[in-house]
DNA sequence: ACACTATAGGTAGCAACGCTACGCAACATG
DNA sequence: CATGTTGCGTAGCGTTGCTACCTATAGTGT
């Protein structure tokens, strides 16, 4: 899967994973490569600058969980902005994908549901 | 929709347009513009730095017609190179569309066909 | 004890790509 | 004869994800 093909998807993917319930960054990518059999195995520096893009956004918020343990994580909720962003970017990517498979033709949707 | 989803995309589309027959820039432009309702109404500083790329990369040829005439336009077909590169751009935007999916759930095919 | 892997977070710099904003020209239409 | 459409082109820009690197803790193996 060629890198550039992400640009633009990522915040949605990363919405959706949140979605679920709050996670840290570790658990988001894992999400992320468990749901899709491996497909998105996103590097670190993927991950960590686009959920601090995120927060800065609105979109998320994140905390420091347990401080007084060793291993510091950083869990992140959806907030309300966020959860309607999400919205959008489903019906964005709906709308993106219907003129995509209109071009490319031939088989736009797995056959297999 | 945003301007960043479609990169990495782009050049499927174009390869796409072409595969009904050799066309010049403007006449892609209207295909794409078309085939999808007006969803990718692509401005012309993004068609043809993209059809150049698409040249030198060997997937398209190009050649300018009627040169006699006043109005010179720039024609394009599929190399053979094209035509395959084409047949993997359509199993690459599966391959994406089914890993997005996964992670957007929720109605990720359009269900009015 | 020591090495190694997995977990967990981070940043600087880069490359790619499509878009904006132009410019030029021929032809059609009113 | 002014405007709009067709047709091609480029320079420069902003955004974005990736590469490559760093730090640190926890667990596992030898």
């Amino acid at each position: 899967m060629r890198a550039e093909v992400l640009k633009g998807h990522l915040d949605g993917l990363l919405l959706a994973a949140l979605e679920a319930g709050p996670r840290h960054g570790y658990a988001v990518r894992e999400s992320l490569r468990e749901l899709t059999d491996g497909a998105f195995d996103l590097p670190t520096g993927t991950i960590y600058p686009a959920l601090h893009r995120l927060e800065r956004a609105g979109l998320i918020s994140g905390e420091w969980s347990s401080p007084e343990q060793g291993r510091r994580r950083r869990v992140y909720r959806l907030t309300a902005r966020g959860r309607r962003a999400l919205g959008e970017e489903r019906g964005g990517w709906t709308a993106f994908a219907a003129a995509m498979s209109a071009v490319l033709g031939a088989e736009p949707w797995p056959t297999t549901r």
